[in-house]
Parts: C-alpha cells; structure tokens; sequence
RNA sequence: GCCCAGGUGGUGGAAUGGUAGACACUGCGGACUUAAAAUCCGUUGGCCGCAAGGCCGUGCGAGUUCGACUCUCGCCCUGGGCACCA
C-alpha cells in the first residue's frame, strides 16, 4: 500500500528484512571498480548496549557508504568487536559469568540494534578481538616484532592499578591516574613485555604531515612523541678516577652554556652510584642513599606534581665547565627524570623556571646570559628565545639562534658531545596481569631464557577457566593454571608467559584484517590487502589521539617496513565525531549540602525532577551516560520516531565534528520533514513517467521545466559535495531546500494540463529526490522508489548524475554596493557584459540616491555576484 | 604555563574574501476544527519610522582590502589535550 506519510512502523522492518535476505550489503568485488574503504573505530560492545550517542558515528560514515556504492565503487564497510580488555572482564566477574559467554551475547545485542537503525555493514565480516582465528594473528605479529627486537622483556618501575590490579601504558595514565579505573597509579618492579614504538619516533611524527586527520590531532600525537632536537655532551668531574668519570647531559639550550652553574642528576642515574661509593665524605654519601631511598617511595603521581616544592641534595661534587672551566656543583633531585635524555641536566638557572626554583631554593648563584632584544629589563627566569648573550665571552651581542649554532659546532668540534634527538614517549608496555586478553606467544626454557612459541603451536589459546580473578600481587591468573604454564617441546619444559596483551594489540591491526577476513592460512593475502587498504575514512572519537591511532600507525609501519603491506600510514582521513549531549536535571544545593567536585548542583533523576517545583529545577547538557540517567537507545527512538526520523536528526541538528544536543522537539521536525516527502510523493506519484530517462530529451523544454531540472541539478551537485565534506547537516538542509522548491514550483504549473515537459522533468525531480535521500533515509527511500512505480532497492540504482547546463540560471541576482554598502539589487541574464552590468548598476532607483553628485573614483565588478562603486 | 578547537538571532546552526542569519526548532498571529492533535498560511536579530526607508549588528581592539563572520596581529571568554621531558 502506497503511504502518504511517514509511517515507519509500516515499512521499515519489512525493508531491512528484504534487505538481508537478499545479502544487500555484501561486499562487492568487481575488478573493474574502485575500491573505497570506510571504518568506525572498533567497539567494546558493552552490556548497556547502544544509546542514540554512539549513533552519532556509525549514521554518517553509513551515508558516505551507501552514496560511494551507488557512485560505482566497491565498498568496504565492516563491523567488528573489540572484545578483549578490562571492561569485558571486570563486568563479568560483576555478573559472576565467563566474559567469553557475556560478550557473545552482547555483540548480537549491537548487531540487532545497528541493524534497527539500518546501518549497511557487512556482517559476514563480523568477528571479534577474542576469537581464536583472529588472535592467532596477534600472536603471529607479536612474534614479527619480537624478531626485529620490537619486542623486549626487561624489569622496570611500571605503573600500576590497584583497582584494575594491572599495569598500564603510559598512555592510558591520564594525569597520574588510570584512564578507565581513575585510581592513582602506583610504581612496581617488575618483569614486563615492551614494544619499542621510540624506535619509530621519527616516522611517527614526520608522516603526519602526509595524512588527512584533524590538525588537533595531529599535533596532540606531535606532542605526545615529544621529538626535541638538541645537543648531548659530557662534563669531566674535578675528581681524578680510573677511569675518568664524567656527567652526560642533555640540552636543547646550547646557547645558554655559559649560564649553568650547576647540574642535576636523576635519583636513579647509575653515576649516583658511583658518587656514593667515592664519596670521601660519609656524610654526603649518606645523604645521596636517604634521597635516592626517599624519591624510590614517592608514588609516580607525587614525584610529579607541579604544586610540589623543589627537593634535592649536593653530592659534594663538581664537574669542569667545558668552557669557562670553572667549578661546577653537582647535584641529586628528583625533578629530573632518569629515562628521558641523559637522566642529568646542565642547569642554567637564569634562563629556565625549574632551575630557577631549584636555584633560589638552595642559594645556587644565578647567571643571566640573555637580555631582551629591545633592551628592556628581563625578569628572571628568562625563558624567551628572542634575545640578546650576554656574559658569554665570544658570543656576547649574537642572537639566541646565533650563540646555538657556535656552541654546537664548538662542542661537536671539540668531541665532548653531538647533536642528538631525544622524544618524551617511552616503549609500549604490552604486558597485563589479567585473565582476558590475547596471550602473550613467548615462553622460558629451565635456565629462564624466553623463547617465542613455534609457529605451528599458534594460537596460545586462553583457557576457558571459571576462576579468572586477579591476583594483584603482579603475577597473572594464568599462572595459577599449572597445565596452562608447562609444557614439552621435543623432550625439553618450557614455562609460558602468563601475561596477556593489552587491549589496544588486538585493536592495533583489526583494520586490516576485515579485508581477508576468513583467511586461516596466513593473516591476509597481500594482493587483497594491498587492494582494499588503506581506509580511505575512518571515524571514531577524538579521545584516541594518542591511544589507538598512534599504536596502528607503529603497527602499521613495523608490517610495512617487513614487506607485508604496501601502505605505510593505515588511516588516510580521519574524522572525529561529536558527542551526543542530554538534559540533565539538576537543583541548586541546600545549605550545608555538599557538592561533588566540579559540579554546580545536585543531580536529580527525572523522577526526583518531576516531583519538584518546576523553578527549583535546572538543566543542563551533559554526555549520556548510564550513570547520568540520560540515555535515550535506538531501540526507544526507533520504536517512537522511526530509524529514519532518527537519522536525519542526528545528521541535520548539528556539524558532524560538533557536540549534538538531543532533543525531542529537534526529532519532530525530521518526521515532519519525512512527512512532507512523502506526501509531495503521494501527490504527484500518478504523473510519474517510468521511462523519463529516454523520452526527456524528445521533448522540447520550456522555462518552467527547466527551473524543475536546474533545481534537481543543483541540489544533486550540492548534497554530493556535502557528503564527501562530511557536512551532513548541510546535506539534508539542501534536501529540505529541494524539496521546498519543487513544492512551490509545482504551484507554478498547470497539472490538469498535459504538458510533457514538466511531466518528465517532475518525474526526474521526484527519483532524485528519493535517490538523495537514500543514504539518509534508506527505508523512507525504498518505499517510495516502489510507490512510484520502480522496482529494486535504491542503494543499488546509480547515483543521480550532474548535466552541467542545468546548474547555471539564465538570470542571476546582482548585488549593488556602493562604498561596499548593499544598496540594491537586480536581476540580469547570466551573460551580461560587463559594461552593460555597470550601466544596470548605476541606473538602479536605489543606488542613484547614493551615487548621485558625487565621482565614482573605483569600479568593481565581480560577474555573476555584486558592482561595488566607491564613490567620493 | 604550553598546544589545539571554538565564540554568529530566543535555540541548533548556514555562509570556504562578495547580498550575514540558509535550513530547522521555539514563540507569536491566522486558517481548518464543537475542541484538541495533526496540517497549512503569515511572522520572528536590535533600534528609529505611519510608510518608503534608514541606522546598528558575527566576543573585544587594531590592521590588510573596493569589500572581512571569513585573512593578519594583540587581547578576553568557553571547551579539550599536555604538563618538572631540561
């Protein structure tokens, strides 16, 4: 039955089945096409399930892939899980279930609701992190690594989770706490697996400028490698030794050298050692243990708060300043940091805060060697690059720049030390004390040297045990599974590693696998992968800056480097969404009640909220999120509104990239957009000619059937570029605008009359229209491509093509300015002479007054826009 | 402190140096209706004016330009990221 309006209860469900039954979106593989690769970050498929906030990603980048598809190209556009990591496995030792059960079952749940909201994947790609015949993969690629020595074991101060009972990369601390649990991380000694990804600091961040990602992210990943240029050398200490001892440090102020007066050494730099042995002194080697002991049990987090006062203590020794060769004094502090540069630092008070503090703190002598450029009086610390030495023999009145260069010839040229690149990232700890993740494929034999586990014993399956909590004593559940840890290889035991690998190795390489999918012999065919990769547009949230994204590009590049792709950076654009945002209840807080950091009010529930007097309630625009109360699913909006009433809003009411406020009035107004579709539809539908195509060029046109096609021109022009900008909103606002225009040109026309002309161009307004609106609206589409009397689904009809002719208008309206002012305007053919657009100009009844007595001094003629006449 | 992103009507936003406020939401007025919903029509940046029309207006202040929401410089505010990395 042919509707006449939006009754997505009627049509919607019947189409997604039509849809899968006839394995619609199944990957296409015509050589003869191009390929086009789109991807929303992997998803843990949390137990909540979906709410209309993680739409945000997957309604759009489904809209860019049903309108690449029904351009021509071979579209990739896959769903997988992220099953592996923490989350899965802290809610199923919640729910007291095996997380591998838990999981399953949640993923069908996401599965079922992106289907209801008729989103075009390709399931028969589907698979999870957890699989076996995935991770095997991971496991295979660890090994890669492992035998290009990306892969190392060694001991080290780790950051720990006493809640998540874990360590954690440094990238998942944020600000001295753990980026899921929130607990302050502590430091352990222990044993763990790194992936050296400084190796790749270089690459890392000079091919970000090849990529077309956000700048903000971009320079987030810039930042985080931290690559700094500078000058490493060493300094002699006074004292004479067998062998000579000396302090390496690192700096990117050369040009300050004649400024230090003293120098610093990390707690834990190996030379504190040797300090404290030659010490003649018992009192300054006491000194050193109790501050070396004292800094090894401050937490990472208090060793590293800004608010905390300088420490440190005097070694009672010195080093030669190369130059001036005076007596330099060395000291211990734990401001400086043992793992990046040299773990010492030549200080130069005068010119940097922290030694300044430092400085101050313990009467150090403060020398400044830089004055402001202008000659006006510098306040110390003077950090400001744009200056003048001084104090600094030869190199007084040079620039900063200047005085860097000597030096750095100066101390190259005297072989105490060389240029050098230091980066502020560290390796990838990989390693995790937890039952749930990938196991790590290494094993030791009985003198304890690691071997990786043969080839042919991939997978290292998990064991399905029952009894998989932490221990939190930094051993692995896996190392209470004595079947699990000893094995026999050709007569001789081995002990396995019982770590598992953190979340983000298995999300690492997934991208590339949904090319090859089904592959058990190896991990992907290259020809396949070379094909299909890299992802032409990846979409996900912006929180994975320095997480993910940074970890698949080293992956990616480690796999690059061994032949194994032919790509080098795996993500060509990247476009990050907006969150969906909710009204939250709040009320103001009574005397005496306190509040929750950061917060202004109290929250309330929606309940609490309708019991209240409307004025003692306040909103605001907050994430949704399940402990806000604020979630709205698919499922609830579907069920009231509509999948495509869903979609459409979330494309119209918002920039993609910006935060999107729900609203359920904002919803209204996109049924009542879909209403009026339909009805405009309904109304014309019986003046639809099937066969438009090959009869609308037999008929002679005339003005009004030519503004139908300049409309439906344009519009096609206009909503192709929106979609490939990733400016949805504008996309549908073009279509609403189309639609407004057809409506009111239809009232133009006499319909009772049987003019072909208009008939045929109608009928070509009215397809386009469903065709552009298909990506959005793909249910809504089909029903109405069918109520118009054509068969098939939309998403596999060509996309409507440009004709150039029709997207320019016979006359154009004219802007008039004088002095830049608008002070009229005027329609004029499109072909207007120049000359002749002057003359029209100046003889417009609203311009004279303004011209009028005075010289024209400037004309400005922009064809096809405004005359802007300067007068005097 | 450093690095990003942003600041436009009552609201969401549009406008990639060329008519600021497209398209919507809300409000107001009207039609239809016994009534309501739905739908349709009109109106909706501010000020002055009966009107024609005029003036002001894109966070603030300068600049470049015939012309600036858009480019440049300096500030202010909001949001995000990093932060003792020498």
């Amino acid at each position: 039955m042919a509707q006449d309006r939006y009754n997505p209860e009627q049509f919607e469900s019947k189409w997604q089945t039509r849809w899968h039954d006839q394995n619609l979106f199944a990957t296409r593989e015509d050589e003869s096409r191009k390929k086009f690769y789109t991807l929303d970050f992997f998803p843990y498929p949390s137990g909540t399930g979906l709410s209309v906030g993680h739409c945000r990603n997957y309604i759009p980048t489904d809209v860019l892939s049903r309108m690449k598809y029904m351009q021509g190209y071979n579209v990739l556009h896959p769903m997988g899980f992220d099953a592996f990591g923490l989350p899965a496995e802290n809610e199923a030792i919640a729910k007291k279930t095996h997380p591998a059960i838990m999981i399953k079952k949640y993923a069908e749940n996401y599965k079922r609701q992106l289907n209801l909201v008729g989103i075009s994947f390709d399931w028969s790609r589907c698979f999870s992190s957890c699989d076996p015949s995935y991770y095997k993969w991971t496991q295979w690629i660890f090994k890669i690594l492992y035998s290009k020595g990306l892969a190392y074991r060694k001991m080290s101060y780790v950051n720990w989770d006493p809640v998540e009972q874990t360590v954690l990369a440094n990238e998942e601390v944020i600000g001295g706490r753990g980026w899921r649990s929130g607990a302050l991380v502590e430091k352990k000694l222990i044993p763990q697996w790194y992936f050296k990804i400084t190796a790749y600091g270089e690459r890392l961040t000079n091919d970000l400028d090849k990529l077309n990602w956000p700048e903000g992210i971009k320079q987030m990943q810039k930042n985080w490698i931290g690559r700094r240029e500078g000058v490493e050398f060493q300094l002699r200490l006074t004292m004479d030794t067998d062998p000579q001892l000396y302090l390496k440090v690192f700096t990117t102020r050369i040009d300050t050298m004649y400024g230090m007066t003293f120098c610093v050494l990390a707690p834990e730099n190996p030379l504190v050692d040797d300090l404290i042995r030659l010490s003649e002194e018992d009192s300054f080697a006491e000194e050193m243990q109790k501050y070396r002991d004292q800094a090894a049990e401050l937490s990472h987090q208090e060793r590293l708060s800004d608010a905390r006062e300088k420490t440190g203590v005097f070694t009672g020794f010195y080093v030669v300043h190369p130059i001036t060769a005076t007596k330099i004094p060395v000291w211990i502090a734990d401001y400086v940091l043992a793992d990046y540069g040299t773990g010492g630092v030549m200080c130069v008070p005068a010119h940097d805060i922290r030694d300044y503090e430092f400085a101050t703190k313990f009467n150090i002598p403060i020398m400044q060697v830089i004055e402001d450029a202008n000659g006006e009086q510098s306040e110390l610390p003077f950090t400001s690059k744009e200056g003048v030495m001084v104090n600094s023999g030869p190199m007084n009145g040079l620039s900063v720049t200047e005085a860097a260069q000597k030096l750095e010839e100066w101390v190259i040229k005297r072989e105490i030390g060389q240029k050098s690149v230091q980066y502020k990232f560290r390796d990838w700890l990989i390693s995790r004390q937890r039952y749930w993740g990938c196991p790590i494929p290494m094993m030791y034999d009985e003198d304890g040297k690691e071997h990786p586990v043969p080839d042919e014993m991939l997978p290292v399956e998990l064991p399905h045990v029952e009894s998989y909590q932490p221990s939190g004593d930094g051993s692995s559940p896996l190392s209470r599974l004595d079947d699990f840890v000893n094995i026999e290889i050709d007569g001789k035991k081995y002990t396995r590693e019982t770590d598992t690998m953190g979340g983000f190795a298995c999300s690492s390489w997934y991208f590339l696998r949904f090319a090859d999918p089904h592959n058990y012999k190896e991990a992907w065919d290259k020809d396949i992968i070379n094909k299909w990769l890299p992802v032409d547009t990846y979409v996900g949230g912006a929180e994975h800056a320095v997480m993910h994204l940074l970890y698949a590009r080293f992956w990616t590049k480690v796999l690059y480097d061994e032949g194994l792709v032919n790509f080098d950076e795996p993500f060509q654009t990247l476009h990050n969404q907006g969150m969906v945002l909710a009204k939250t209840p709040y009320r103001e807080a009574k005397e005496g009640e306190k509040l929750d950091i950061g917060e202004d009010g109290i929250q309330l529930t929606f309940e609490e909220a309708a019991k209240l007097d409307k004025d003692d309630v306040f909103f605001k625009w907050e994430k949704m999120s399940k402990s806000k109360g604020n979630v709205v699913t698919p499922d609830e909006a579907v069920e009231k509104y509509g999948a495509d009433a869903l979609r459409v809003f979330e494309l119209f009411v918002a920039p993609f990239e910006q935060n999107l406020q729900w609203s359920e009035e904002g919803i209204q107004g996109s049924v009542r957009f879909l209403n009026r579709i339909f009805k405009f539809i309904s109304e014309f539908r019986h003046l639809h000619i099937i066969n438009w195509r090959s009869l609308i060029d037999t008929v002679p046109p005339h003005s009004k059937s030519r503004k139908f096609r300049r409309f439906t021109h344009q519009t096609i022009q206009k909503v192709t570029d929106d979609i490939n900008r990733f400016a949805f909103n504008t996309y549908i606002s073009t279509l609403m605008v189309y639609l407004n225009n057809l409506q009111d040109g239809v009232k133009e026309v006499d319909l009772t009359k049987d003019d072909k002309a208009v008939q045929l161009a109608l009928s070509e307004a009215m397809e386009t229209l469903i065709l552009l609106l298909s990506p959005a609206a793909p249910h809504s589409a089909d029903e109405l491509w069918e109520s118009i009397g054509n068969t098939g689904f939309t998403y596999q009809k060509d996309w409507p093509t440009i004709i150039d002719k029709f997207l320019t208008n016979d006359a154009v309206t004219i802007a008039i300015q004088v002095n830049g002012k608008l002070r009229g305007t005027a329609s004029v053919p499109n072909d207007i002479s120049k000359e002749n657009l002057l003359q029209v100009a100046k003889e417009n009844e609203k311009v004279i007054p303004h011209i009028e007595g005075k010289e024209i001094i400037k004309e400005v003629v922009v064809p096809g826009k405004l005359v802007n006449l300067v007068v005097k």
